[in-house]
DNA sequence: ATGAAAGCGCTAACAA
DNA sequence: TTGTTAGCGCTTTCAT
């Protein structure tokens, strides 16, 4: 391993001097500089940088911590985190928390271990004290899709009562009148926001949306299948599905394709997220779009501003707006 | 920030003392290396990862080096680095090579300059040269899904070829005489093995596999598509389509599908990977299991064990067998 | 413009 | 059993 030393000793300067030229400093003779620019090269000199970490207290490296990379959803925050990170020049440590706090915890901590001071979690469960004792403990931690107020210009989310909204008004404009809705059990966080936007939206319309016609389940394919066994099965009368997100949407289609339904001639239906899934169920899926990857990279760079500079608290907000993404599970309601 | 001098302090002791207690090291009297305990756990002393890896030339951190993690595929490979990394108490870098030989080499090299001894890398387009100079370089390099012969033992793979021959075995089982296959226009690597393995299995039980029935595309959904409709469009008659993967599977789904061919009444298909997709399409996919994540864990094990006794060298295969999982697009022959 | 030297937090000889 | 000390590779004063 060639070190600093090395490239000192051939370049026949002092070590200060490679340092000085590493960083660009000022100080330095045009022919001395291009000398050791040589040598560095020559000798294919890297700066360790762990060695650097330890002098300076702060590294390149930043960490991402998500319940489980592997899903979809969570792989593409961590693509638009590598992206911001790469562009600036850092480096991404990755942890999954497996929907733990502990684990959240543990791997937050072992990124402090590793002088990180930027840091993207996307924490659903951990309470808001917790959290809000680590941002005033780490200067560079953003947290992602979660918003909470008293460390409003520390959060990256989106607008998931209005991305709802979008949805239920676009369905409403194609003539729907008879709504039903599938959602997630727990009413924390997304799943309540998003109900509450279609709430809204129809009750400026003036269309009701019966309590029968919500029902509870898990977010994902299996839960969206038994949802809307559920409505079927009490006998609800639907033309238009919202589901919480895509992996329900999905399974509201199969259960929907089942029951002998069409969609979208005798049902239309909406997810949220715009997961690649969407593109590749039939019908494909009309959809909300989560910005996740573009969102992901603009934390990211927030991350690392307030990393390196933490006393600049400009006080902007990070609100992302959703938008409709038109495919083909929605149709006029019958009739229209 | 508590360093190991703090905690000397506190418990009367020398930083040495400490230190030995951290590794539990032999030599501390009970009394001595209890209250130092305590102190640790009192100041919340944590070690420094970074002066560690200065002085020790070697971290507890590993790198993953995959195209592009938020395709399902390497998010899965992504989660099972992650998990081998934890459970050996691994931090894991990760980076995004973009499918570029330049951007794996640079990642790379700055998981080098970062003192990390293993590296879990996903190639598909560097040539064997480089790879082979890289594994000589990094004691610690395990290349996941490729081998090659000289470096045998620091490859994890799948036999690519036998899968296919599964997928091809079960489909005559069920009755099948006519075949097609959509395959990938570049046919280096695995659409090469999978091919080959199709080739044999139909050779074996005489069945023939016309040219004009194999259709080369880009290994995507729309690549299905457009290989399907090329195959209709040439006339080709088939009861059975074996496809590259399975997003050319589920594109040649669509496909048959807007030509009025039902799956699998008309038409049976299967598919290779057995990514999330597969559950969500409609039928289900019959599909070949990929092992991606445990692969993922089997190789992050290993890059750690050689990343730690880089002498240790055993000379076992790391050759995975895929298995093919029954779902709802294959049915008998028409006529069976 | 350049060099000498201190020290970041830690590990590992070597002493005692 | 415990302490002293010399670095690891680098940045950063402070001299010159």
């Amino acid at each position: 391993m060639v070190t600093i030393k090395d490239v000192a000793k051939v370049a026949g300067v002092s070590i200060a001097t490679v340092s000085r030229v590493i960083h660009d400093g000022g100080q330095v003779g045009e022919a001395c500089r291009a000398r050791v620019k040589k040598v560095i090269a020559e000798l294919g000199y890297r700066p360790n940088s762990n060695a650097r970490a330890l002098v300076s207290k702060t590294t390149n490296t930043l960490g991402v911590v998500t319940p489980k990379i592997s899903m979809p959803f969570f792989g593409s925050l961590a693509s638009g985190v590598e992206k911001g990170a790469r562009e600036n020049n850092y480096k991404c440590l990755m942890s999954n928390s497996l929907y733990e706090t502990k684990s959240e915890l543990e791997a937050i901590e072992s990124l402090r271990d590793h002088n990180c001071r930027s840091i993207i979690l996307h924490s659903e469960y951990s309470d808001e004290k917790t959290l809000l004792k680590l941002a005033e403990e780490i200067p560079g931690l953003v947290l992602i899709n979660r918003y909470i107020p008293a460390i409003s210009n520390r959060c990256v989310w989106l607008d998931n009562q209005t991305g709802a909204k979008h949805a239920t008004d676009y369905l409403l404009k194609r003539g729907h009148k008879k709504f039903a809705v599938i959602t997630s059990i727990y009413q924390n966080g997304d799943p309540g926001f998003r109900l509450q936007g279609i709430r809204e939206a129809l009750k400026t319309a003036n269309v009701p949306l019966p309590e029968a016609a919500i029902e509870e389940s898990t977010a994902n394919l299996e839960g969206g299948e038994q949802a809307v066994k559920a409505l079927l099965a009490k006998g609800v009368k639907f033309t238009a599905l919202l589901a919480y997100n895509d992996n329900m949407a999905i399974g509201a289609i199969h259960a929907l394709f089942e029951a002998g339904l069409r969609v979208p001639e005798d049902v239309s239906v909406i997810g949220f997220d715009d997961l690649i899934v969407s593109r590749v169920c039939r019908p494909r899926l009309t959809t909300v779009h989560y910005p996740v990857e573009e969102m992901a990279s603009y934390a990211t760079k927030l991350a690392i501003e307030l990393g390196e500079h933490p006393d600049a608290s400009h006080h902007r907000t990070h609100l992302f707006i959703p938008h409709l993404v038109e495919r083909d599970s929605v149709a006029d309601a019958p009739g229209v």
